[in-house]
DNA sequence: TGTACATCAGTGAACGCGCGTTCACTGATGTAC
DNA sequence: TGTACATCAGTGAACGCGCGTTCACTGATGTAC
């Protein structure tokens, strides 16, 4: 690989590089001088490509909740359609991806994002809820669940949400060293799906009701 | 009050000046240099008191935790001992102090916090969950449910913090401002306190089963 | 195919900024006699 | 009660640091003729 003048893929390239430090740094990790450094490029050389800083922490963001929902419905392909398993399994990767890379999940859900509703970042994660929403109406239809399922959705992003959050955050930890996080996890969704009321008609009990207990 | 060469409260007084600052810059906008403006001392003053920054914040943090535990303690008594109403007060309680300052409320429990189980914010943060978990073992007892008081809490918390999380951080408001973090809280709070095993002598409902649905 | 030139992605030096911390100091306070 | 002196909480100037951004520039690329 030759050392030329232009760089070529410098756009993705600090993208990239301040992904990476975020994740190797901390939520505040990032500085644009620090990218440029891994980039090998002059810390003039982003303002070819973004307006600020900003911009390319919100290009990074954007990309995460792109990777999250791409990791979510990988995840959902492995389960029943319709099935509490396939619901379970979207919580345990949006777990599993904040445990990979807790800055930027700190980052993609933190205050300092910006909330106007056109803005890049927002979209793409309504776009990311949106696919749970799809899959718990999915859910809902086959297993005859009455009920709003995006209040059901907004419940159980809740609690992941809490537990993911308590866990990257090491509160649990600060707690006890004994507090495992798949089990509140397990026990909290399975009240949470199977305590739902349900239409006459339903066939029976909700496919896969082992209960932890 | 005149203006004297010594301050006398100057250690209070800066750590009161660095709440203030995180209330309202967020959380990073603590800078040393700036309580001590607030305070009106130099900038070299505060080292006859701390060692370094980290040292105050760590006191701040401290005293937010007492004062979320002073503020459950108090909304507690205003329910009757034992009723899941008194368990909801707390989560409300919460909810509450987040919103009121929510930077703090970030700081308190997010990843930068030390975590050597010694560290004064730990033991702070311990009492604080210590007293949720008195109140779920007396909720408990009280109501002949069976299992584990700590993990039942440790599944309340979780939901609760989830819920502080996204309205906090604004979450909830980008997928939707037609959200309201009461109907989530008090549903999902609602299917796990009151699906709860219980045991046989028990002598009826959970008081205040008046569920929402 | 060769050349002139416009385009644009980079350079590297410089800027002003606010930060945390250190330093030798000074002024107020409290206590021993 | 008055005085000498130790203690210590403050001052204010200075430090080095890394930051985001701007500037005039330069070198590579692509295109019109």
């Amino acid at each position: 690989m030759k050392k030329s003048y232009h760089h070529g893929e410098l756009r993705q390239a600090l993208i990239d590089a301040a992904r990476a430090l975020v994740r190797e740094k901390g939520d505040d990790g990032f500085s644009l001088s620090d990218a440029c450094r891994r980039a090998g490029v002059s810390t003039a050389a982003p303002y070819r490509h973004f307006a600020d800083k900003h911009e390319i922490l919100d290009e990074v963001l954007a990309q995460g909740f792109d990777d999250l929902t791409a990791g979510m419905a990988a995840a959902a392909t492995a389960e029943p359609a319709g099935s509490p398993q396939r619901i379970l399994a979207l919580g345990h990767t949006y777990l599993k991806f904040a445990m990979a890379e807790p800055a930027l999940f700190r980052m993609m859900f933190g205050q300092k994002a910006d909330t106007a509703p056109d803005h890049i970042v927002v979209q793409r994660g309504k776009s990311c809820f949106g696919f749970v929403v799809e899959e718990v109406v999915t859910f809902c239809r086959l297993n005859r669940v009455q009920g709003d399922a995006m209040l059901i959705a907004l419940q159980l992003w809740t609690l992941v949400h809490g537990a993911t959050g308590l866990t990257i955050d090491g509160d649990y930890a600060k707690i006890s060293d004994a507090i495992e996080v798949g089990q509140i996890l397990a026990l909290a969704s399975d009240r949470l799906l199977f305590s739902l009321p349900r239409r006459m008609d339903a066939p029976g009990p909700i496919a896969g009701e082992d209960h932890v207990e």
